[in-house]
DNA sequence: ACCTGAACACCGTTCAAGT
DNA sequence: ACCTGAACACCGTTCAAGT
């Protein structure tokens, strides 16, 4: 059944959803595929270039947005929506890796020439939020930390957005 | 000279510095202390507790501040001061790790209810932000990636400050 | 061209045994 | 009480050798 790149990354995404991202390894993911962990690199050249293509992968599903508060709670919601996201996509966007820019569909959203600057910060926002939120939660889901409120760091979120939003309104009114 | 907990402590910091937190290993630790890995965990329960107590170190530099930017920007400031420390700070901070409360001293800064919302989204974006510019900082001095203007991230910085500043008059004004 | 087998140089953690 | 030695169960990556 002839490994490809396309089989390797839909093998990592499945253990990344069973296992986690600390166990998502080259030999778990040869593993799966039946393959000697050696016989990756003849289609990626590392580790970090698979962990990349399936944060694109996250990233993909990133749609149109017509607010940039509607912008960043889907951006929330997809890193929610997948084990470890947040850490990964934060951790791939630092390092510049991926193709996919998730900040593309906000592009039109800011009409001022500090664009560049809005959207960063709204990232970085969502980014340290979400990773804080998906990491609590998953204590929480190990009975290790009590307590997690999802619903509170929802809340927390819209909260920052408000701030953030308000906040923006230097440029745009 | 009797192994104890504050002197893992700072030996782990010691290799932090020199060689970065992927290369913190516990039997790098021990090595530099004459000492077999296994020793380590007499005093120690586990890796984690080790890097909360290298991160509560950073932490434990945070003065009081008179401002939120510019309590915001010395957390940015002692972050960007020891190599990987965002990476570090940002994930005992996630796991809820750690003894040092990096938000303390900017506790009277916000008077409202809300200030606890306030202090999270400003502190999201703190780590946000600081991961991602230190990530590139690293990459940038390998020569991995060219062209890391540290001035231009820094008033990016300063840019998404203002904005969280003027959208946090909602409550102030 | 594509993969195996085996190695290299590592990990965190545990634990009987020594002092 | 404190540490060693050795093991357990792993890592990412490389590369000669096979097909």
């Amino acid at each position: 059944m002839a490994l490809t790149r396309d089989a390797i990354v839909d093998a990592a995404e499945a253990i990344l959803d069973e296992y986690g991202l600390a166990d998502l390894s080259m030999r778990r993911v040869a593993d799966l595929l039946g393959v000697q962990a050696g016989a990756l690199y003849y289609h990626l050249p590392n580790k970090q270039t698979l962990l990349a293509a399936v944060a694109d992968g996250i990233l993909g599903a990133m749609g149109q947005a017509d607010t940039l508060q509607g912008w960043a709670t889907e951006y929330r919601r997809l890193l929610l929506g997948r084990r470890d996201a947040a850490e990964l996509v934060a951790s791939t966007r630092a390092m510049g890796l991926g193709e996919v820019d998730p900040t593309a569909p906000a592009r039109g959203l800011v009409p001022t020439e500090r664009a560049g600057d809005v959207l960063a910060t709204f990232e970085h926002f969502v980014l340290g939020a979400t990773l804080h939120d998906q990491t609590q939660a998953q204590l929480g889901a190990l009975g290790v930390v009590r307590g997690f409120d999802e619903a509170a760091a929802e809340a927390t979120f819209q909260e920052g957005l408000r701030i953030l939003s308000r906040g923006v309104g230097i440029f745009t009114t």
